[in-house]
DNA sequence: TAAAATTAAATTGCGCTCAATTAAATTTTG
DNA sequence: CAAAATTTAATTGAGCGCAATTTAATTTTA
């Protein structure tokens, strides 16, 4: 049998599946001003209030080349603060702003116009998480 | 309970996943000079031999905007030729070439490296597998 | 303590991704 | 048939994503 066939290969959906949902955000996001990436970058924040740019990044899978200028286009919309670390001058302390915070609020339904879109039941959605998670050798919190 | 946790959606996980999976490919894929979305169409075309652009773009969720200079980096490199359908002027031709196909025998390998780093037993991948189709609204073949 | 190694951001360069637009060909409709 | 609508690629612009490199700060080690 022909393993290199696009069916044959879970990379394949995995990567699809993954660009069509960040894609059913994007209309909502663009409502508050945000994009995906920095969706949730503002989820972290939301939850946190204030992170370093390096945790960020391991929160989120980016390397510094995509948090940097993400981070940068927070501060310009004014949701973020960007100061460096007093005890660690290499580290960079992401803060929520007031700005920042009443986002949140703008957000909150989100993720509820997300999940009914996706055409998922319950079971199926908590299984796939847990099946994700695992790919991601993370324990799903 | 606070649905804006990155553990609260199911986005998230997706969107690492995906990221990190193309991460395993890609130093394989860097031995036979592709990228990851050069090797997906170029799975299309071991398979197909010809495609229009249209088609290959539907196959694999892209939109021109992207699939057109990506057909343009594999001519580049000999493994397809582009040409425009003698029935309809704005159909653009994709065919793999003899170097394209010759190509296949160095990919045929990949699959199978990349399913073995995959923590995920066959019930499980297979559970995915099904589940990341139904995301996309299409029927896993 | 001074040199070497490590760490954290930032930068650079290349390619992907998509939304929106444009241009050309084809099809539909009046 | 001719005008309008649709379809297909291509283009443009903004932002993401990562590998590799650079710079500066800190830690380790000789």
């Amino acid at each position: 049998m022909d393993s290199l066939k696009l069916e044959s290969q879970l990379c394949f959906p995995l990567y699809a599946a993954s660009k069509e949902v960040v894609k059913k955000y994007t209309p909502l996001l663009e409502e508050i001003g945000l994009t995906y990436t920095q969706y949730i970058s503002m989820i972290v924040l939301w939850d946190k209030k204030q992170i370093t740019a390096k945790a960020l990044g391991e929160c989120l899978f980016l390397d510094s080349g995509t948090i940097t200028p993400v981070i940068k286009r927070l501060e310009q919309q004014g949701l973020v603060t960007r100061q460096r670390s007093l005890e660690d001058e290499r580290s960079l302390i992401i803060t929520l702003t007031q700005s920042g915070e009443l986002l949140k609020e703008r957000a909150k339904n989100i993720p509820q116009k997300i999940g009914s879109c996706l055409k998922l039941d319950r079971d199926e959605a908590m299984m796939l998480y847990q099946l994700l998670y695992k790919v991601l050798g993370k324990e799903p919190i």
